[in-house]
DNA sequence: GTATGATTCAAACACACGTTTGAATTGAGC
DNA sequence: GCTCAATTCAAACGTGTGTTTGAATCATAC
């Protein structure tokens, strides 16, 4: 039962499905969206996605297993090609932080093969509540996160690594918030005429190394008067 | 039917039913969490919430109005000590900044009364998918967001609208996952051990600032060489 | 053409969902 | 003590859920 495919090419039910799937999670979340509706709009037989996949929980990994992995892949390649040009010398934090947030721009920019609909779903999915798929994530995050956080740990030697953990887990945010918060809710009403992702790149690095480059906080309570250290 | 209470003080299964939901909303998410579960949390008849509220969809609303109206009213009394005080003059931007972010702060650094657990959910339900809870939100926001972004372009003439408003944005984003991402999703594996809110303050709010000061970006493609005009 | 494995299909499974019902219980006002 | 409205309760409503079944169809190899 549930034989999987075991030799054939590319059975494309499969791929419609996960296309499918993929377009219904961005649009309905991933509870909201049920196997027939998915099912339907993928053309397929709502026990296909059992005989495909196995459970829904599956399917949804499956759905962030093709691309999260490709994601990151690219990332350490570029975290790769940095280090190797830099031959022993420190690397400048800002070409830390463009391999990282660069290459998910870049995929988030790509609206034809659904790399921007996918951007959108995994921003959203970082504070997803469901436990299946947290494990997940953060299993698919573990290296590239050690390798991505080492690299900064070692360019900013002087700076307490708490605070550039934090300032990762900021620029996260602003991106992930960049990318998925955009079309889904219109707080900022009727502004977004120039949402192209093309133009959010520099916008969104700019911001993000500003912030990493602020002065480290005091801890004094109340308003905040940033020191005059430098972070980045 | 569902004759709402009428003239009677404060019943207290309506609030237990609303903290209980609160809760679960942030473990579980809306669509996971059943009327079931917030009921036998509550210690209430699973008919209850449906006397006191209507629907499920009329609880959520309420388990959001009744502190997101609170935190949106002290971020206008907070903006409006600002002008009051600057007596004509430009406000500095920080300040508005600090107003609209430092309330919100605030609130989730109260565990005690629930405003820890409300940011969580908050932050999490900007990029909420259901159309019901978005819009309820974009309403809850029209006021707050005209009135802080008017004020940030009159403090700031010199940059670009439409800067601003993406800034606010990805200030937003940067907030909401520093709130809502510490505890849900374990990325930074162990990290985060200094989690106290208190601390959060001042390193979110040097980040931000940094953020909102970065030079504005040139529309270049590819890399970001940023220009040196200072944005704030 | 027939055998074999992969895939699709209509139908049903048991279960959980949000909501409703109508009777019981409570509590204050007279 | 009685009245009457507010509230609670057990039970059921109809519907949708994820998943399973077993037969039908398809495609390939011999």
């Amino acid at each position: 039962m549930t034989p999987g495919p075991s030799r054939s090419p590319a059975p494309e039910t499969r791929d419609r499905i996960l296309d499918a799937a993929e377009g219904l999670f961005v649009e309905h979340g991933f509870e909201a969206t049920s196997m027939r509706m998915i099912t339907s709009s993928a053309g397929a037989n709502i026990a296909a996605v059992n005989y495909h996949f196995g459970t829904k929980d599956a399917l949804i990994q499956e759905v962030f297993g093709r691309r999260l992995t490709e994601l990151n892949r690219q990332r350490l390649a570029a975290l790769d090609r940095l280090q190797a040009e830099a031959k022993g010398e420190p690397l400048k934090p800002s070409r830390i932080v463009e391999a990282f947030f660069g290459t998910a721009l870049e995929l988030a920019a790509d609206t034809e093969h659904g790399g921007h609909t996918f951007m959108r779903l995994l921003g959203r999915t970082y504070t997803e509540p469901n436990a299946f798929v947290r494990k997940f994530m953060a299993e698919e995050y573990a290296e590239v996160l050690e390798r991505f956080l080492g690299a900064l740990y070692s360019a900013l030697p002087d700076v307490p690594r708490e605070e550039i953990l934090w300032r990762f887990h900021f620029m996260m945010g602003a991106m992930s918030y960049a990318i998925a918060g955009t079309d889904s809710l219109q707080l900022f009403a009727g502004s977004f005429d120039d949402a192209d992702p093309q133009r959010l790149m520099p916008r969104l690095m700019s911001f993000l190394l500003g912030g990493l480059r602020a002065p480290l906080a005091e801890f004094a309570q109340g308003a905040v008067q940033g020191g005059d250290r430098e972070a980045a």
